[in-house]
RNA sequence: CGCGGAGUGGAGCAGUCCGGUAGCUCGUCGGGCUCAUAACCCGAAGGUCGUCAGUUCAAAUCUGGCCUCCGCAA
């Protein structure tokens, strides 16, 4: 099929990957390029580096809504719009643009975690499967019908950054199932259903800061899930920490949420609503991340020290 | 030219302001003690202090350039 892909960051670029090998990309369109970054340099969106090296057309229009930019859309004449995480809300003009539509792959189970960071939600939740899910898109946000779904499980090891990376290529492969069911005809079309869907907000720099009166298993849930990005932070009297990765303790009932109630080999152990854990990576400001046994060797923290503050 | 932090034996840091013998906590290796130990004691190895140039009798330390890493902000 002719088919013009729609993508910017790096969990696009399996997608394109795999469509550039079994289809014809006559076209990439993927976010302008922005001043990001230390020191304000130019950044490539990764979907952009790639094309590039298959010599396809890169086109980055600044609103894809455009009267001008759906008229130069137009004349492409594409079978189908592949969109994986463009980052731009297509018009109802462009949705009803190509033969076989606009595909979109979504890395949740619709109708549930609809939205920006479907993702590092699922870890965060604490779900126990995740999965992807490509569906026909329409003028909602992440509401349109499904095509094609594949589960994948998420282990306790596991990270809004190793979901990310697995995720990116299931939704490669399955992607390629449903363009085959498309082409062929016999795809089908699911409606969700609306009164089972969530809702997974943009993560946040916020996001992140952990609230110690919560249970151990949530704090952790939220630390493995917003790994590496934004990363689970805390205070230590008024310096951020970041942290970034911690397990399951028990103990110090009488203590304060948030404190520092003593230190073993792993790392610091800080007391939670129903328990403690133990923090055993860590990043300060202006430091590299390194396991807290690490860092302790160079530097202390005060016991009794509440954290988050 | 967005703001800021950092590069010192294998790891994490101090020392830099105020130039003058390379230091701390660990790790490694050897020995000792112990029923035993991630414990304790004794000893050892291991660093052209990111890099290039400059100032100086003398540079980890001062000056200038470059490289790399990181936090914030976008």
């Amino acid at each position: 099929m002719k088919v013009v892909f729609m993508g910017t960051p790096e969990f696009a670029v399996p997608c394109l990957r795999e469509v550039c090998l079994h289809h014809e990309v006559i076209a990439v369109i993927t976010q302008p390029d922005k001043p990001k970054g230390r020191g304000h340099k130019m950044q490539h969106p990764p979907v952009k580096e790639f094309a590039v090296s298959q010599g396809i057309t890169v086109l980055q229009p600044e609103r894809i809504r455009n009267a001008e930019f759906v008229s130069e859309l137009r004349n492409i004449h594409a079978d189908v719009f592949i969109v994986v995480a463009y980052g731009q809300i297509l018009s109802k003009e462009i949705l009803d643009m190509p033969r076989f539509g606009c595909v979109n792959v979504h890395g949740s189970l619709l109708p549930e975690l609809r939205g920006a960071a479907p993702i590092q939600w699922a870890v965060v939740n604490g779900d126990k499967k995740t999965g992807v899910t490509i569906m026909h898109m329409d003028i909602g946000i992440d509401t349109g019908d499904m095509i094609l779904k594949s589960e994948m499980e998420i282990s306790d090891d596991d990270t809004g950054g190793s979901v990310h990376d697995k995720m990116s290529e299931l939704g490669a492969k399955t992607l390629l199932e449903a363009l085959v069911q498309i082409e062929s005809g016999v795809a089908v079309r699911e409606k969700q259903d609306d009164s089972k869907s969530t809702h997974a907000p943009l993560l946040k720099k916020d996001t992140g800061f952990i609230n110690w009166n919560e249970p151990s298993d949530k704090i952790i849930k939220l630390i493995k899930g917003l790994n590496p990005w934004p990363t689970a932070y805390t205070l230590y009297n008024g310096e951020q920490i970041k942290i970034w990765n911690a397990i399951k303790s028990s103990g110090f009932a009488n203590k304060e949420c948030g404190e520092i109630v003593d230190f073993v080999s792993s790392g610091f152990v800080v007391k939670t609503q129903d328990g403690a854990i133990i923090v055993t990576e860590i990043q300060v400001q202006g430091s590299k991340r390194m396991s807290t046994p690490d860092y302790l060797r160079g530097h202390s923290l005060t016991k009794n020290t509440i954290l988050g503050k």
